[in-house]
RNA sequence: GCGGAUGUGGUGAAAUUGGUAGACACGCUAGACUUAGGAUCUAGUGCCGAGAGGUGUGCGGGUUCGAGUCCCUCCAUCCGCACCA
């Protein structure tokens, strides 16, 4: 009997499911281990060769951790709000929870035939009405909180409130965060606070909730419809569809990221991640330090404020530059420029945030007319408009030190500003031709700075600034604030109503506020998101409901936390399961979601911890993400203005445009011709021009594995083919986890026929089972121990692709010796069982036990006395280079190995006649002779 | 420009602490067997060379008895971020 895995997998797969072998339970004797997957978005494609990658890897980590004794938590779920069903629903009216039902099956289905130990009771869905409860409720808490900078933490509302009705708000205290610093807020005495209305009050708390409804700069994208966050938008077009997308200011729902930016850039340094994602999340939140400083304008009230890093340069300013956007450029104009600085103005907000940032080098502004004061000298200072600097940084303004900032520099050039020199650079440099920007030197023309070195003039600038009272020392953030409303239908409502105008929030028993049906998944005529459509959905049947729906981050900001309690009815999981399961211990994903979903989900993590929701702080401890499995793409090469179609070797007779041919059509390269002309109407007609042979050959190249490259290779057709075990062990032999590859199959014979080969261990030629009882060879017990070792180290470094050739090498050693002994055997199936769990159980059975416990063993305990040896082959090098080796007794001390090798004869023909200048011996390992 | 990662045979790759470079697998070559199976078995396979031997981990340098591994310089590819004050 052969290796039948077509049977044997589709039986397992029964058993699991009907003995529910793989739920779990909270258990608190046992240790716990939660071993998480980025949940997908279901999509219409369904899964390839790609995605189960990390699944694998984390089913493989998931099974080794309970042979290791631990009480392991393994879930899976679906991210099943978002936009392509959406869209897909726009173009043929059918309901997105009808396709995202229909796509979930068929995840599942693709999922379950690889034998993946997921417990499916814990099943989420972010669009189950009874999940996205739990989300809204966790925004009601965001909306019911406010970061208190004295403690360091989120809080209940309640806080603030009694704060303002004992001490009103004093902003010189600089001790309340609004999170959003440009945000200009008038202070009021506790009196005050208390004669205020309440939608006075309900004003003022809005600039304090960590979600809130403000007003701000977002990403519209006016093709699809809704403002994006910013990790949605790359390189100024959407993530999604790569739409153009402007900056507007909208009236939107925002959380309040930005009280978290040190916590966020702190807790860093306690994650096991890899550098890169750490690095584009300091990058991302972006802090600096510096001070910021007000600049008195002349000739009437106010000032101009500026943030720099560089308050060491202070008497350097030759000009101050405002955004386009600034809120002081209208009122800083001149009648003689107004013309000009609103032709600019009016210019630099039409041009998309893609133009701008397709042009950075040309160099443009304008000129106000009016002048500030230099807090120091009182020496008029004038004010510029420039698009170079960006009104959602710093202030929106800067001070402008040509000498030594770049960017100032090239604008003073281009318009004849002066440049006046403060420091003195350490190393030949000409400042005729470029700033000096190094952050060393020594201060002149700078007063009180002169002299001072750079790094001491840096604080006491600041120092001087404080004491005059211009300004203070701050630390700046890139991070904006995250836009948290999307006008779109597949997402889940908001729970809030309108009263007079006013927000309020639903409480949490109103809870679930479901999605209402609407008529069509489009705008209304008057602009309004598509639940606006929804006939008599008003709050009491009075008020109405806010109408944008969250972004797709919400549902996947928490998801870990409701696999600890999925089915509960009362909390989003309760005290005594987030306690025992906690924090993720291995989280496995793409990297695509660095500042993203990543950054999200710690921030409500702090936030639910703050509010005393949950005993930790950061969400996922460690993380591993997989690389890209990259498709290979075939081509023909169509000849230009023709039907016709040119071999790979013959193409550069002629002119050609190449064109994606399927893979499915393409063998070793070589096209099926007739599938090619019945594949698309238009080729049914070509001619093909030939090699010699009469075949067609494609050529490749290697690119992201997608739909319209017709190189998606699904896992479907390979289980068929060579069944889940093979692939299973294919993906995890293709390399190295975190690495990205090309996917090629010509390799999976060789993991399939070490398969067959294993199997052959049990059975004869007949199908007899031949395993042996009695004591274990001493040779197969070595490589039985030698196996063990490498298991178990190159598992916990997460090492799956030499995980896969030490089996290999085991039972190719175990081959050899005709070893068939029962004892043997035994361990070596449950320590393949994480990898190939089908053929593990059938094999476990087979020795004679109890069907589907070869996941509750243990690992098999390693002896290292099986491996001890008496001699050692020692390689013999001269000047580092190996020429022979030498079996020696392992007895035998360094003095000794020196004598045994230099009286051989081989060692007196490498030294040809030379005495050796000195001899290098290291017991056990090598002999180095240097002449 | 800044940051991160990666460079090893025809291919995917291995080498965990500085100690035999290329394990394992694909492919290829030659042979055996056969109930013709994407089977199995044997031998070979980094490059140059008939051979002895030489040479070899992106390039160049350094440390060391000994470097794929450590240090410096440079190059290439991929991925983030980017007028960030």
């Amino acid at each position: 009997m052969e290796y039948d895995f077509r049977e044997i997998e589709s039986r397992w797969q029964k058993f699991w499911a009907e003995n529910r072998t793989f739920k779990v339970d909270k258990e608190t004797d046992r240790k716990k281990y939660y071993v998480l997957d980025m949940f997908p978005y279901p999509s219409g494609a369904g899964l390839h060769v790609g995605h189960p990658l990390g699944y694998i890897a984390s089913d493989i980590f998931s099974r080794y951790k309970r042979l290791r004794g631990y009480n392991v938590l393994h879930p899976m779920g679906y991210d099943s709000f978002g936009l392509p069903a959406e869209q897909y629903a726009i173009q043929t009216g059918q309901h997105p929870a009808l396709t995202t039902e229909q796509n979930i099956a068929r995840y599942r289905q693709q999922m379950d035939q690889l034998g993946f130990c997921f417990d499916w009771n814990r099943e989420v869905r972010t669009s189950e009405p009874a999940y996205y409860r739990w989300t809204q409720w966790i925004f009601l808490e965001l909306f019911n909180s406010w970061y208190n900078p004295r403690t360091n933490r989120a809080e209940s509302i309640d806080s603030l409130i009694e704060i303002f009705s004992n001490e009103g708000l004093n902003l010189n205290a600089s001790d309340i965060l609004t999170g959003d610093i440009e945000k200009e807020l008038k202070t009021f005495s506790a009196t005050e606070w208390n004669a205020f209305t309440e939608v006075q009050k309900r004003e003022v708390l809005m600039y304090f909730r960590l979600a809130y409804l403000g007003e701000a700069y977002v990403n519209w994208c006016p093709a699809l419809g809704t403002v994006l966050a910013n990790d949605e938008v790359i390189n100024g077009v959407s993530e999604r569809g790569g739409h153009p997308v402007e900056r507007k200011l909208l009236k939107q729902w925002s959380m309040r990221i930005t009280a978290y930016a040190q916590r966020l850039l702190d807790g860093l340094d306690t994650l096991d991640w890899t550098d890169s994602i750490k690095e584009s999340q300091r990058n991302w939140i972006g802090r600096s330090e510096g001070a910021s400083l007000r600049f008195p304008i002349q000739d009437r009230e106010g000032s101009v404020e500026v943030f720099t890093t560089r308050p060491d340069t202070i008497f350097g300013v030759a000009f101050v530059t405002l955004a386009p956007e600034h809120e002081l450029v209208n009122s800083l104009t001149t009648d003689e420029q107004r013309a000009e600085v609103e032709a600019y103005v009016n210019t630099a907000k039409n041009r998309s945030e893609r133009e701008r940032m397709a042009d950075v080098n040309t160099i443009s502004g304008v000129f106000t007319g009016s002048y500030v004061s230099h807090p120091f000298t009182g020496q008029p200072v004038p004010i510029w408009v420039g698009d170079y600097v960006l009104v959602g940084y710093g202030t929106g303004a800067v001070m402008a030190v040509p000498a030594h900032d770049e960017r100032d520099y090239k604008f003073a050039k281009h318009f004849g500003l002066p440049i006046k020199q403060v420091i003195e650079p350490t190393r030949e440099f000409d400042l005729q031709k470029d700033a000096w920007t190094d952050k060393e030197g020594v201060l002149i023309n700078s007063e009180i700075l002169n002299g001072l070195e750079v790094k001491k003039a840096i604080p006491k600038a600041i120092e001087a600034i404080e004491e005059h009272g211009f300004g203070k020392k701050r630390i700046n953030y890139r991070l904006r604030d995250a836009v948290f409303g999307r006008q779109r239908y597949w997402g889940e409502p908001i729970p809030i109503y309108y009263k007079e105008g006013v927000p309020y929030a639903l409480s949490a028993d109103e809870l679930p506020l479901t999605l209402p049906e609407v008529d069509k998944y489009l705008p209304t005529e008057d602009g309004e998101p598509p639940l606006a459509r929804a006939s008599n959905w008003k709050y009491q049947g009075v008020y109405d409901y806010e109408h944008s729906t969250m972004p797709g981050w919400a549902g996947s900001s928490w998801y870990f936390l409701r696999y600890m309690d999925p089915q509960n009815t009362g909390t989003f999981a309760s005290n005594a399961d987030t306690a025992y399961w906690n924090q993720v211990d291995l989280y496995i994903g793409g990297a695509e979601h660095a500042t993203g979903h990543l950054l999200y989900a710690r921030f409500w993590t702090k936030v639910l911890f703050d509010l005393g929701h949950i005993p930790f702080q950061e969400p996922f401890q460690k993380m591993i993400n997989q690389g890209m499995i990259l498709g290979k793409s075939s081509f023909v090469y169509r000849i230009n203005g023709s039907n016709s179609f040119v071999t790979f070797s013959k193409k550069e007779e002629y002119q050609t445009t190449p064109i994606h041919a399927d893979i499915s059509l393409v063998d070793n390269g070589k096209l099926d011709i007739d599938g090619f002309r019945k594949w698309r109407s238009e080729f049914a007609e070509s001619e093909f021009i030939c090699e010699e042979d009469g075949s067609y050959l494609c050529g490749t190249e290697v690119e992201k594995m997608s739909k319209s490259k017709y190189n998606v290779q699904t896992p479907d057709e390979l289980v068929e083919k060579f069944g889940a075990d093979t692939l299973r062990m294919y993906e995890m032999f293709l390399g190295p986890l975190e690495q990205s590859k090309p996917w090629d199959t010509k390799g999976i014979n060789g993991v399939h026929n070490f398969l067959r080969k294993l199997w052959r261990l049990f059975h004869d030629q007949e199908g007899q089972i031949v395993v042996e009882n009695g004591e274990a060879p001493k040779e197969a017990l070595k490589t039985l121990h030698k196996t063990i070792k490498k298991m178990q180290d190159d598992l916990e470094r997460f090492s799956f692709n030499t995980g896969v050739s030490n089996f290999m090498i085991c039972v190719n050693e175990l081959s050899e010796q005709k070893c068939h002994n029962h004892l043997i055997l035994k361990e070596l199936v449950i320590m393949l069982s994480p990898y190939a769990p089908h053929i593990s159980e059938e094999l476990w059975v087979k020795l004679g036990y109890e069907s589907g416990t070869v996941g509750k063993q243990h690992f098999p305990a390693f002896n290292e006395s099986f491996l001890v040896e008496s001699s050692f082959a020692y390689p013999v090098s001269f000047n580092g280079k190996m020429r022979f080796k030498a079996e020696l007794s392992l007895d035998l001390n360094a003095d000794e190995v020196q004598k045994a090798i230099l009286s051989r004869e081989d060692t007196q023909k490498w030294l040809e006649g030379n005495a050796p200048k000195k001899v290098i011996v290291v017991p056990g390992k090598i002999v180095n002779i240097v002449m």
